[in-house]
DNA sequence: CAAATCAAAACAGTATACATTATAGACTTA
DNA sequence: TAAGTCTATAATGTATACTGTTTTGATTTG
């Protein structure tokens, strides 16, 4: 089996934190197949240092939650029913208060950041592009959490949305979905414009609750055939 | 410098698991001295073991916020007024809807756990045993956690509470705000042992809010020390 | 005597080598 | 043919050795 992902090193700290980066983007962007392994002396060889460095970067990303460890590499988890719904607990408690702080702390090239983005997603779901989709969303989300002073904050709630949205690359697949989304980043969006705190809390209140009942709605049906190739075909394998 | 601190490992799984809860409890317990520092190859040769588990639990603890790695051995980080801010402000979106799940799912055996930490820190306040209390503070806390069926919630509260108690052993000495807390606590025992879900959620705000006006209240003139000697007087230096 | 420079020590970071363990797959057996 | 067992192997876990960097403190110099 050839390395389906393809690492290299970014400048910046030691290795660890190079590779850590590079994993954890990996992830974020959805490159990591559901079932596929990763092992760190391929990364370490691949990166041309020792294992000692990516396996530390391997470590920390399962203490974080991002993946689990097993006698034979890492591997993304696999969250229950029971998972996604605890998680979007912690969400529910902890995002609309961070959007109502974001709501006073959002300068401008933030809002222009924001704008940008929540006009790609709407592009996106106009031509039905999950990926860019995807994409547009993860964008929407970093900029105002890096607006919320309070780091411990908007770390909980990154590293929590993260987790989730590792399976949710399906989620956001499905065309009514993505109409749904966009129609609450578009709301969102509107209250950060007009530096509506009360109003950016209660929209992010109600955007978290579609998102999950959005994730419960389509996900039993996923997680069965998920077991086998997902929707993705797999190429290669002659 | 001998060492101030005797480590011994607990048998439960690999030696990296083992050293993490070792060191992990000593600094929940309030045992290891801000300041002081903890050196990989020292704890290595005091268990018999050599530095790669050691380092991979001290890094684990940098991760989950235990600990700050300098480039001379690890210590306690030092948390300043806003970063307490940030903790409590995550600590008060969380903890009262956990406590409304353990209204609901804590049984007889966790309320009668919970009813003899509660009695031991009303004799702990009594006799101004401040250790004592500061351990019958974190018994109550540990019981009604472990009744929150969400273990993402539960640990992500445990942390940050664990966060600030490194701190709070200067707070929890002093006679007042024993009073209080021990109050706060036999409001939200009540409050669970009536199975009130509602009263738990409120009694918890309240206590959350009480803790952080009190430790704001206590902690600046202890900050300003702190850069110095904190109140422990520093013998020898003439 | 104070400030700047330099050297040695102390530590984390990285590399390599060896030990251990759980799984996959072959092989046996009912 | 199916189920159980066993062995080879692939991966992590641990140990030891080496490297790089920062801090400390001693020494020199103004």
């Amino acid at each position: 089996m050839a390395e389906a992902i393809e690492f290299k090193r970014v400048g910046e700290g030691n290795l660890r934190a190079q590779v850590y980066q590079q994993i954890r983007l990996t992830i974020q962007r959805g490159e990591l197949a559901p079932g596929q392994k990763l092992v760190d002396v391929d990364i370490a060889a691949q990166l041309g240092i020792s294992r000692m460095p990516v396996r530390d970067a391997l470590m920390q990303l399962v203490h974080e939650g991002y993946l689990v460890g097993t006698t034979r590499g890492f591997t993304l988890p696999t969250l229950t029913a029971t998972d996604i719904a605890n998680i979007f607990e912690v969400r529910r408690l902890l995002e609309p208060r961070a959007a109502a702080h974001a709501a006073r702390t959002l300068d401008a090239a933030g809002l222009k950041t924001l704008a940008a983005a929540l006009q790609e997603a709407e592009a996106a779901a106009a031509a039905g592009d999950a990926a860019l989709f995807f994409q547009a969303n993860s964008a929407f989300r970093n900029c105002w959490l890096g607006a919320v002073e309070n780091d411990r904050l908007s770390q909980t709630i990154a590293r929590f949305a993260d987790h989730v949205l590792v399976v949710r690359l399906k989620t956001l697949s499905h065309q009514p979905t993505q109409a749904v989304i966009v129609a609450g980043m578009r709301a969102i969006y509107e209250a950060f414009a007009k530096r509506d705190a009360v109003a950016a809390y209660d929209r992010m209140t109600h955007f978290i609750q579609n998102a999950e009942e959005r994730f419960m709605k389509l996900s039993p049906p996923l997680q069965q055939f998920d077991d086998e190739a997902a929707s993705i075909p797999r190429q290669g394998k002659s």
